[in-house]
DNA sequence: CCGGAATAGGTGTATATACTTGCAATTACG
DNA sequence: CGTAATTGCAAGTATATACACCTATTCCGG
């Protein structure tokens, strides 16, 4: 009977977020001295691998609201890590890692390594690839269209 | 060699971050027509096991900044789903739930549960009860006191 | 009893995230 | 060719989250 105990089973949304949050303060943490935070990183990176893209583009590619990514875009374009510049067609708009930004990179990926590896050792190589599979499988879920290995 | 393609590797907060918005949307979307979000749902449905809890215990089970609660009970305390009183220490506060929080709960279970129940089917039982393990696991890096099984 | 340490919270500020609305540019179609 | 639908985005608003700093209260040693 699912609903015995309504208000008690556990909710994947918020054991999701709450774990996350713990993860995020531990990147967060670790690339402190760098000045940059995790998922400021993690769209340099994203562009580091996929080159210049329009912003509906990379959003769609982290499963982020495009107007969310617009402001998340705003203080990196600010300090000059990425440029956003006017595509081809003129309503969109294109977004670049500068040189400065690659050099953030470089900066901050021993960082994120140390942490990174930190977090493969305590929950163990195989489960952390697990835990990546579930994920995977989750983010299918998303609403929005999911352009899975574009 | 870890940094071999330092810029290409999995990030394991950047995943979790991802698929956590994803999830979140889900509840999200399944809880709007109550009005509540997934982690309003979820403050309450705390209150609701543990009871009445000083703002700090209340962010502290949740691995949540005690200054975040506090806004995130803002809206709820302005919908007056939960009451804000002062304790028996003068520095501190506890949190309620009202009746009409009780009430917010009952209505909003059933859509809950039909999104956990989906979320369950779709990553299969034994896979989220493996996800459970691993992200109780993960908590344990938070930099603050994990205080597991209060 | 007093004064400093420890504790509980709030405020200001910044980023992260999504929805709604609105606008500009492009494309499709009769 | 001209209008309608579509597309790409920004701005406004609201919640989520954390840090640094500040205040009030309690506790504790002398």
């Amino acid at each position: 009977m699912p609903t015995a105990r309504p208000f008690a089973s556990p909710c994947a949304c918020s054991r999701l977020r709450r774990a996350t949050r713990a993860v995020t303060q531990l990147y967060d943490d670790a690339l402190a001295p760098i000045g940059l935070r995790a998922t400021q990183l993690s769209l340099l990176r994203t562009l580091h691998r996929q080159g210049t893209l329009r912003i509906g583009e990379l959003a769609a590619r982290n499963l982020l609201d495009r107007t969310a990514l617009s402001r998340n875009l705003e203080p990196l374009a600010e300090r000059k890590l990425v440029a956003i510049v006017p595509g081809r067609d003129a309503r969109t708009r294109e977004v670049t890692l500068t040189r400065q930004g690659i050099a953030a990179i470089a900066a901050a990926v021993p960082h994120w390594d140390r942490v990174q590896r930190e977090v493969a050792r305590h929950v163990g190589r195989e489960r952390l690839d697990g835990l990546y599979e579930i994920l995977r499988e989750i983010e299918t879920l998303h609403p929005a269209p999911v352009n899975h290995g574009i």
